[in-house]
DNA sequence: TTGCAATATGTCATATTTGACATATACTAA
DNA sequence: TTAGTATATGTCAAATATGACATATTGCAA
């Protein structure tokens, strides 16, 4: 069972390089982690959920499939932003985001 | 009473200048705009409450009073990732986060 | 297998966001 | 009034995020 540490290293480009896999994040700095993951996730389960492919998702918010699929795998390129945004185009309500908000862990 | 449109409208630097004051935004746009002016209400309400000025928050955060200043006005050269950022700095619980997704207007 | 659609990954020029700064305005207290 | 502190607003070069693209990989049906 990966730890929530590697899942945050995982969190493609965040700190990997450094010299420590323990990576020091400031208490605010893994709470900004842990709900973009989640959020990310949320968004991949959303789409999905609705039979749309990343190019269908692309098109509705007007980017490019690599740039979904790095969203959905938690790039650390990708901004917030650009995932609430495609979570509205998805259609997500507002007690999924709060329920995706309340439980990043 | 101001409505919400105006609210929206005063989220500075959001379509002023357009030939009409019926800006339209797809429900897509609404969303996000309301969920970041709730997000930048609570902000200012926290920094207030912890008799923080402006320029303390800035120091936290490590950038500047007059981003603050910005990010309070909701206006549109601030970016959700900062809003959020400064949220955790000042402590934000999950449940206010959530009560503030799920009450965006 | 082969073929095709979906997804992943890397790069890059352009667009947006950034902190910093100057300066204006608002609000108290002396 | 004056002085001091807090907040607002405008600008800009530097930093970061962006869509687009090429290409690799996966998964699944024929």
């Amino acid at each position: 069972m990966r730890s929530n540490k590697q899942k945050k290293l995982e969190a493609k480009g965040w700190k990997i390089g450094s010299a420590s896999d323990f990576l020091k994040l400031s208490p605010e700095e893994e709470a900004y982690i842990e709900l973009k993951l989640s959020l990310c996730k949320t968004l991949k389960r959303l789409r999905t959920k609705k039979h749309l492919s990343q190019n269908d998702l692309a098109k509705m918010i007007k980017s490019s499939q690599s740039r979904v699929a790095k969203m959905e795998a938690g790039d650390s390129s990708v901004s917030l932003d650009l995932v609430i945004r495609s979570l509205f185009s998805v259609g997500v309500s507002k007690k999924d985001l709060a329920k995706a908000v309340s439980s990043a862990t």
